[in-house]
RNA sequence: GGUCCCGUAGCUCAGUUGGAUAGAGCAACAGAUUUCUAAUCUGUCGGUCUUUGGUUCGAGUCCAAACGGGAUCACCA
């Protein structure tokens, strides 16, 4: 059982037998730094209804658990504050619970399923800096689901239809003159983006042309030559024309041939990929549903709408005059598809918040529409990420690529592994490999870190560092504790109970603190879908262990009891950084 | 203009759901290595929590308004 838990059951005692009051939620909180203690019981609440001063009341309780709780060593009452003190045995025993325990932090199956959408990338178009804070968002938070119980389905949408590819592929059919990754040597997707940016370079000079001959930009957007074609091989698509869809999909084979060697170099899989031109002549059944319902109407133009004033909301297109569909169209309907195929109890979309407006009225459509999944659908909205130099256009090309990032990051780290010279005896693909895991964990701790609604700013130059609050000095922490338990390996020490006889300090008690958080974070960063909750823990974590390292020895240290609970203590550290870091997709080295 | 999100140290961010004297990292400066990995540790410097009201024992946190930044309000996806 938890030391809090404990603690919170002799506190409902204590009230029950010296003031008579059934209490069933006790708050307890971490005791200010600048106070002796660890837990923190607040009086104020209770003054009224007892008609007591907050002092009494807190030394009572105190008194209380000092004498019946076997746990609590000390106390003090500074205000409305009861400080409590643990006894250095009932820290040990706490230890040993936790260290032993594999599963430590990770909550038994609930008998609930999640879908995580994320990812959802277009396919003209290779991923950027803003993809990355999708996808290491999406998953981690399918990772820090399932840590909490939940049975996770990662799914992925790809945007794989529509006006945009028809610019790249007609970009492509015009200047290509047959390039392929192959002659090129350029990766599919980097291929397939140049000529979009081809496309969207030709696109605009041809705007500027018809402006000059005294065409409105409005007009002249509509009328360039290049657009009416692409339209056109957009139709040709959607008839099924054979050169058009031959054309499409050797540059799709293109693009996900570049997609998956990203993907796989971030280390994100998808369980169900769903594919948009698949999908997008779905959810007309569900306007037809919707007009039985009387939940949409008609307008005299055909068009069908919805209604959403009731709910703050304006009215909104879903299916248009001649027919065809709109985004909700097709959203609608593959979110009655994803349920179908999967029957999960919640459903999250991860997804950009220039999409909150889309995701508001969608979920009250599926509200109206009487769908019983509606309770459980989340738009888990994040911000953009901007660069120095103003927001990231694909179309003008200037991103942050992800490819040329990692690939940057890992030269940093090489650079910076070289400089330190710990490694040599490495051979090249060990240290290859090493440099990957600093470079990626740099990345995503850099990005994971920050409270995902807010948008972020990127600056090349500074932004991502090896030093301080980093994913580097995380994992650096993590690779001191396994010297440590190589060399107590190596001096055949076993990993046994620690004996409670030890006087620990302040910082040791700290840690075992910290540590029994663990599986109450996860809870946290779950019910928040927020994997900054776990950045910081595991930050504070390290922070507190390298604290610890520089006061003292744990190998060295003469007192064998000590010594073999240091030893428990790191390996518990060391296992907790590990979970913690796999639950925001970042792994762990064993020497850097 | 309507709606939504954000505003905390020079910069990047925390702040455990309303608790004590608001915390980290970076940057700057000063220190620490005969000892388990110094990508570390210790210290100094740095604050009108955008502003003004309100709620109460108590507000960075909740409410209202204003100011500043962003997104969105397409028969684009």
């Amino acid at each position: 059982m938890q030391l809090e838990a404990i603690i919170q059951e002799h506190i409902q005692n204590a009230l029950k037998e010296i003031y008579n009051v059934e209490e069933n939620q006790i708050a307890l909180q971490p005791t200010k730094k600048d106070f002796e203690g660890f837990y923190t019981f607040v009086t104020f609440p209770y003054t009224k209804s007892l008609r007591k001063p907050p002092v009494e009341i807190g030394n009572a309780i105190g008194q209380y658990l000092l004498e019946k709780s076997g746990i609590v060593s000390s106390f003090n009452v500074v205000q409305g504050f009861l400080n409590l003190s643990i006894a250095d045995e009932a820290w040990v025993k706490a230890l040993n619970e936790l260290a032993l325990d594999a599963d430590f932090g990770f909550w038994p199956a609930n008998g609930k399923s999640v879908m995580v959408e994320f990812s959802s990338p277009n396919t003209n178009k290779p991923l950027h800096l803003g993809h990355l804070r999708n996808n290491f968002l999406g998953d981690s938070v399918s990772r820090i689901l399932k840590a909490s119980g939940y049975e996770v389905v990662k799914a992925c949408l790809v945007n794989d239809r529509g006006i945009h590819i028809c610019k790249s592929m007609l970009a492509y059919a015009k200047l290509g003159e047959g390039e392929t990754p192959q002659s090129s040597g350029i990766k599919g997707d980097h291929l397939i983006g140049k000529y979009y940016v081809l496309f969207d370079k030709e696109y605009k000079r041809q705007i500027e042309a018809l402006v000059a001959e005294g065409i409105s930009k409005e007009e002249a957007e509509k009328k360039a030559p290049w657009m009416i074609e692409a339209q056109e091989l957009l139709r040709k698509w959607e008839q099924g024309d054979s050169e058009t869809v031959a054309l499409w999909k050797q540059m799709n084979e293109w693009v996900y041939a570049g997609f998956n060697d990203t993907y796989q170099k971030i280390g994100v899989s998808f369980d169900k990929t769903y594919y948009e031109s698949n999908t997008y002549l779905l959810g007309k059944d569900v306007v037809e549903e919707g007009l039985e319902k009387g939940v949409f109407f008609r307008k005299d133009d055909n068009s069908v709408w919805i209604d959403l004033t009731a709910e703050g909301l304006d009215q909104k297109l879903v299916l248009r005059g001649d027919g065809t569909s709109v985004y909700m169209t097709q959203d609608l309907g593959t979110t009655d598809l994803k349920f179908q195929d999967f029957h999960n109890d919640k459903s999250i979309w991860v997804v950009g918040n220039e999409q909150d407006y889309h995701f508001q009225v969608l979920f009250a459509i599926l509200k109206r529409l009487g769908r019983t999944y509606a309770e459980g659908c989340h738009h888990l909205s994040y911000g953009m990420v901007d660069l120095p130099t103003g927001k990231m256009k694909s179309r003008e090309g200037t991103v942050v690529d992800a490819d040329d990032l990692i690939q940057e990051m890992a030269s940093t780290a090489e650079t910076r592994t070289r400089e330190l010279g710990k490694i040599e005896d490495f051979n090249s693909e060990e240290a290859q490999q090493l440099y990957h895991t600093l470079a990626l964990g740099a990345l995503k701790y850099f990005l994971l870190k920050v409270d995902p609604k807010k948008r972020m700013l990127f600056n090349p130059e500074e932004s991502v560092d090896f030093q301080g609050h980093t994913g580097p000095f995380i994992q650096y922490t993590y690779v001191r504790i396994r010297s440590v338990m190589r060399k107590a390996d190596q001096q055949n020490i076993e990993l046994v109970k620690a004996a409670s006889v030890v006087s620990l300090a302040k910082i040791e008690q700290e840690i075992i603190f910290h540590l029994a958080d663990f599986p109450s974070k996860v809870a946290d960063a779950a019910r928040d879908y927020s994997p900054a909750l776990i950045s910081q823990y595991v930050y504070e974590l390290a922070k507190l262990y390298n604290h610890l390292w520089a006061e003292v020895s744990v190998l060295n240290e003469p007192e064998e009891a000590l010594k073999y609970f240091r030893i428990l203590l790191s390996k518990a550290v060391g296992d907790t950084i590990k979970k913690s870091l796999d639950l925001m997709g970042i792994g762990v080295p064993e020497r850097m």
